[in-house]
DNA sequence: TGTACATCAGTGAACGCGCGTTCACTGATGTAC
DNA sequence: TGTACATCAGTGAACGCGCGTTCACTGATGTAC
């Protein structure tokens, strides 16, 4: 990585920290490059606005986050064959990656720019919205995979469960946020864990 | 409600929906009374600060919630007075009011002020805190009750159930703006429900 | 190896606009006697 | 019923600061011949 090429990524993760602390609107370029130490001027060599930060922004966390989901439900496949079991394998050690992060989840773009879409243009929602229709994709062919072995004890639509994920970790984060306690997020995805138990459990009693 | 109260409450109304569409830093006065067609100064007569109306916005939310949410499980129960199944009414009557929105869910208030939260004093925060230890007690004592007839099938902490349902609002909330499908909400409430069903249910199989 | 030029990664100064806040004032309504 | 005063619900003008953006310039590094 070149000198631009750190410059550039030391701003994208100082900005994406203050933007999820206080919101697109409310952080200033000013506050930016002074924890960067570089000068105005220098930021706008690398965005030509702020709506690039943004994009930028949103495109690197996307990646980041499609990269670790990858890894981690890969090893829990590797742990155990059974789709059923690598799934909840997969989501306790998600669920402990989370209790691992000692402030709590810093928060997720996605959800700060949807309560901010005003400030943004088609082109981020479309970023974020893709994003979470990847998450639906891949856990959609995970559950399908579970389902042919184990039918499920409800009648669900299987769209809805794959983005039970999602809305869980979204909502998780605001709990942890809200209530003070950074644990709230891996209790709940160990909720969704006891769900998906429930559902595909062939004798459960 | 005299000209004053009504001034203010007209206020309270423009700038929740502005806040929870571009966030409270880049909410500007000046829109805010462009609205409400009054003077700069007649908004400082309502509020001494730009913080004191984020205080007013919470306690109203807040409010306004407690009362909504005490009518529909009161409804519920009146349909029937087995627990669990009032319980099971109640959020397919929670369901069906959220599905009733046309626009979608316009976001909660507790969500964005976790979303920047550097730009709020603890005040604030202890209002959305309490906020959410309020929706905590009120289905934890449900739960318990439930409990009592229906032994869990799952051993869960029904602390965290109860959060369960705070956190599939919330993050069923970002899931609608993300997707731009205002009905996934209310179909992620249902899974709440049939969460609810298998973990309760005594003759599943 | 030396020179000419191009690109990279910025600097420094200036811009105008919008922001939250203050302050002295006002006209309409309410209350006391 | 009339008068004096107080409170309510604002108005209008001014403030200084911080914001995003622009523009002309620069010194260090890379590339071609």
């Amino acid at each position: 990585m070149g000198k631009g090429a750190e410059t550039r990524e030391r701003l994208l993760s100082i900005a994406e920290a203050a933007i999820l602390a206080k919101g697109f609107g409310a952080t200033s370029i000013d506050e930016l490059i002074a924890e960067a130490e570089i000068t105005k001027s220098g930021f706008f060599y690398h965005f030509k606005d702020k709506t690039e930060l943004a994009r930028a922004l949103v495109r690197r966390y996307l990646e980041q986050d499609e990269i670790l989901l990858d890894n981690l439900f890969k090893r829990a496949r590797e742990l155990n064959e059974d789709p059923l079991h690598a799934f909840l394998i997969g989501l306790k050690l998600f669920a402990e990656m989370m209790a691992d992060l000692p402030e709590g989840h810093p928060g997720c773009l996605v959800a700060t720019i949807c309560y901010q879409e005003r400030l943004f243009d088609k082109d981020i929602h479309d970023l974020t919205r893709n994003g979470t229709l990847a998450w639906r994709k891949r856990f959609i062919e995970l559950l399908n995979e579970i389902s042919e072995t184990y039918p499920p004890n409800d009648d669900v639509d299987m769209v809805e469960v794959a983005d039970f994920i999602s809305t869980i970790v979204e909502g998780g984060i605001i709990m942890s946020k809200a209530l003070r306690e950074p644990e709230k997020l891996a209790g709940q995805i160990l909720l969704f864990r006891s769900y998906i138990k429930l559902l595909f459990n062939p004798r459960m009693f």
